[in-house]
DNA sequence: ATGGTTTATGACACCGATGTCATGACATCG
DNA sequence: CGATGTCATGACATCGGTGTCATAAACCAT
C-alpha cells in the first residue's frame, strides 16, 4: 500500500502537505492541492487508520455486543431484531464517520469479557450492548467508564439506555381499536417474567380508562409461559377462556405476531373467521409474518431500525460530551399501529358465539 | 490507557519482553513473566490494536458488506438471512483472532465505494460481499486483487464465492416426498429472474427422475412474479390451474415460505385441509414462519449460518494462503429438510377434489 | 578449560500518520 | 520603509507496539 510518503514525494511536498489536504486543517496553495490529488489518485492511496490512530488517540471505531444475554436454555436465535438495530445504528454512525465492529455471541454471555477485550484492543469509543429482548441486565464490572448505551435492556445502575415504548404501543392499538368501536377486548398476555409485560398492560388499562371503559380481569390472560414445552397447550386453552366468557371479546390482542400466527390457526379450527366473526392484531409487526398472514395481521411496530438509531445518536453524544446535561437515561422509542385487515370497525363484526358454543 | 511502556516499568523489564509475554514468540522466564502479568493486571493494562497493526502490517480486520444490492425497485429489506450469516461469519473468524467490520449499504449500491474506502482505512485483511438473495452480481473495478469473497452471488469473472445449493435442496425434499409415496408433486416456482430457479427445478427433475417418475410440465408453474403488485392474483391463478389438472397434486411444493403461508391461507378458502387434503412444503425454513403455522410447514433449511461460515473460513484461506491449489472458485451449502406435520405419507392423504370441484 | 549452543533479555529503529514549531515569501499598515 | 501579520510549507518528534540484532549468562560436549 501507497503511504502519505509516496505521495509527497510524487507530489513534490511535504508529508505534511499531504496531511493538510486530507484533513483541511491549515490553508494549502490550490496548485499544490491539485498536485496532491493528483498523486492520491495515481497511487490509490488511502490512508492508514491504524497511524492516525496512533497520532491521534481516536479510532474511529465503535462496537456493538449482540445475542449477549441467553435467559432461557430454550434460546431462539430469531435474530430479526438485530439486523434492523445494526442497520438503524450504522446509519447514523456513517453519517458520524464511525465504523462498526459486530461481535454476536451467540447466546454465549461467558464469551463478553473476551469480545469486550478485542473491542478495548481496537480502542473503540463507545459500546451498544443489544439485548434479544426487553429484559433487565446486569453488565460485568470491566465495562463501568466507557461511553455505553444499552439496547432493549436496562440495568439497576442506570446505565443510558434505549427501551421500546411498550406502554405506549399497547395504549395505541388498544385506543384505535376502541375508536373502531370495540369495547370488548381481549388480550393475551406475555409470559410473566418478561419486562414489558407489565408496561403493556399499563398502556391497555390506560387506553380502557380513557374512553370509561372498565377493565375486566377475564379479558386478558396469558398468552404464554416461560417453560416452552407446553406454550401451545396454554395458548388453546387461553384463548378457550377467553371466547367462553359471558360477553365474549370481539377483538384479540396478542402479544406478539408469532402468538397471533398460531391464534390464526386456532381460530379457524373452532370455526371463527377473520376479521368477519372476529378480529386480531399482534405485536412486532415482523412484516415477513403480518403482511403475509391471509388475511394480513394489525400489528404493533417494534421500532427496532428507530432504536438502533436512537442508541447510536445517544452514543456518539455520549462520545462527544454533547450530551444536554439533564438527558434522560433512558429513552424510549415508540412506533405506528400498522393497521391491516384483520381488524374491521366493531358493527361490521358478528360473533356466532352462540352457534359456536352450541357446537362444542 | 497503560502502554507497554508503563507495563515493562512496573514490571522492571523491557517493553520488548512485555512483548514476548503477550505474543510467545521467544521464551521468557517463568519469574519474569509471572511479573510481566501481575503488572498487566495491575495497570489494567490492553495492547492497542492501532500500534500493533502499524509494525506487523496486519490488521485483524475483516469486512463485510451487506444489502448491497437492490434490482428491485420494491426492495424488501427482510434482512432476515443476513444475522444468521453474520453469525455464522463472526463464529468463524473470532477462533481465527479476527474481528468484524459490518456496512450495511441500505440497498444504495452507490455507497458501497465510500464503505469500502472505509475498509480500506482500516486495513481490512478480506472482504465478504453478501446478497439479500442467490443472484449474479457486478462488482465494482477498485475491489479487484483484495481478498474477497461473495455470499448468496456469483460474478462472471469467477470471484470466489458460496451459494446455496439450490439443486440439491430441492432434490431432497422432492425425494423425501416421493419416498413417502407421493408421485403428483406440485412445483410453484420463483420468479423467472431469480438465479435460484432453474437449479430448483433441475433438482425437482432429477429427483423425478431417479424413481422413474416422467416429469409433467402441468405441475410446475410460476408461484410469483418479478412485478409485485400482481403476486397475490397470479397465485392464486397458479394454484387453481394446479388444482384443475385432471390427476391433481397430492402435494404442493412453494419457493419460499412466505409463499407456503399465503397457499395455507389459500387452500383454507377452498375447504382443502392441511395435510388431510393436501400437503405442502416450503423452501427457506424461516423457523419463524414454519414453526408456527398451523400445521407447523415443512421445509428446506436454507442454511445461512452455514454459508457465513464457510464463507469465512475460504476467506480466511485466501488471506493465510493456505488455500488448496485446485480449490474451487464456487462453493455450495446444503441444508436438511426440515419434515413436519404439513407432509404425511400419500396414503393417509384423501384428495377431495371432486367434491371440491362440484362446488365451484 | 574451551568453544559452541541455547536461553533470556535489552537497545534501537521503524511502521505511517499528525501536532508543534520554525521559516520564508508576501501583503498591509502607520 | 521598517514593523507586523498572514499564508504556505517543511523539519522533527511522537503515538505504542514489534522486528532485528546484540549480548550476557547458563548449559553442554569435547
Amino acid at each position: 500500500m501507497a503511504t502519505i510518503y509516496d505521495v509527497a514525494k510524487a507530489a513534490g511536498v511535504s508529508p505534511k502537505t499531504v496531511s493538510r489536504v486530507l484533513n483541511g486543517d491549515a490553508p494549502v496553495n490550490e496548485k499544490t492541492r491539485a498536485a496532491v490529488h493528483a498523486a492520491i489518485g495515481q497511487l490509490n492511496y488511502v490512508p492508514s487508520s491504524a497511524a492516525r490512530t496512533m497520532r491521534s488517540q481516536r479510532s474511529g471505531l465503535v462496537g456493538m455486543i449482540t445475542g449477549a444475554i441467553s435467559t432461557s436454555p430454550h434460546f431462539e436465535p430469531t435474530g430479526l431484531p438485530e439486523i434492523y438495530l445494526v442497520q438503524g445504528a450504522q446509519r447514523v454512525f456513517a453519517e458520524h464517520n464511525l465504523t462498526l465492529l459486530i461481535a454476536d455471541t451467540g447466546g454465549h454471555a461467558e464469551r463478553v469479557p473476551d469480545l469486550l477485550h478485542t473491542f478495548l484492543e481496537h480502542r473503540v469509543e463507545g459500546i451498544l450492548y443489544v439485548a434479544e429482548y426487553h429484559q433487565e441486565v446486569h453488565l460485568p464490572g470491566n465495562l463501568r467508564g466507557r461511553h455505553m448505551v444499552l439496547v432493549n435492556c436496562f440495568d439497576a445502575v442506570g446505565t443510558p439506555c434505549v427501551l421500546p415504548d411498550d406502554e405506549g404501543g399497547q395504549f395505541a392499538v388498544v385506543d384505535g381499536l376502541i375508536g373502531k368501536g370495540h369495547t370488548r377486548i381481549g388480550f393475551l398476555t406475555l409470559p410473566e417474567r418478561q419486562a414489558a409485560r407489565p408496561h403493556r398492560t399499563e398502556g391497555y388499562r390506560k387506553a380502557l380508562a380513557k374512553h370509561g371503559i372498565a377493565f375486566d380481569e377475564d379479558l386478558v390472560i396469558a398468552g404464554a409461559i416461560s417453560d416452552v414445552a407446553h406454550e401451545y397447550d396454554l395458548l388453546w386453552d387461553a384463548l378457550d377462556r377467553l371466547l367462553r366468557i359471558p360477553d365474549p371479546p370481539t377483538v384479540i390482542c396478542c402479544a406478539n405476531d408469532k402468538m397471533a400466527m398460531r391464534v390464526y390457526g386456532l381460530l379457524r379450527e373452532r370455526g371463527l373467521e377473520i376479521p368477519k366473526d372476529i378480529c386480531l392484531v399482534g405485536y412486532d409487526d415482523y412484516r415477513m409474518i403480518s403482511e403475509h398472514m391471509h388475511p394480513p395481521l394489525s400489528s404493533v411496530d417494534l421500532p427496532y431500525g428507530a432504536m438502533g438509531a436512537r442508541a447510536a445518536a445517544k452514543l456518539i453524544r455520549l462520545i462527544s460530551g454533547t450530551s444536554k446535561p439533564n438527558e434522560p437515561s433512558r429513552e424510549l422509542v415508540s412506533g405506528p399501529v400498522a393497521w391491516r385487515e384483520s381488524v374491521r370497525p366493531r358493527d361490521r363484526v358478528v360473533t356466532p358465539f352462540q352457534t359456536w358454543r352450541r357446537e362444542t
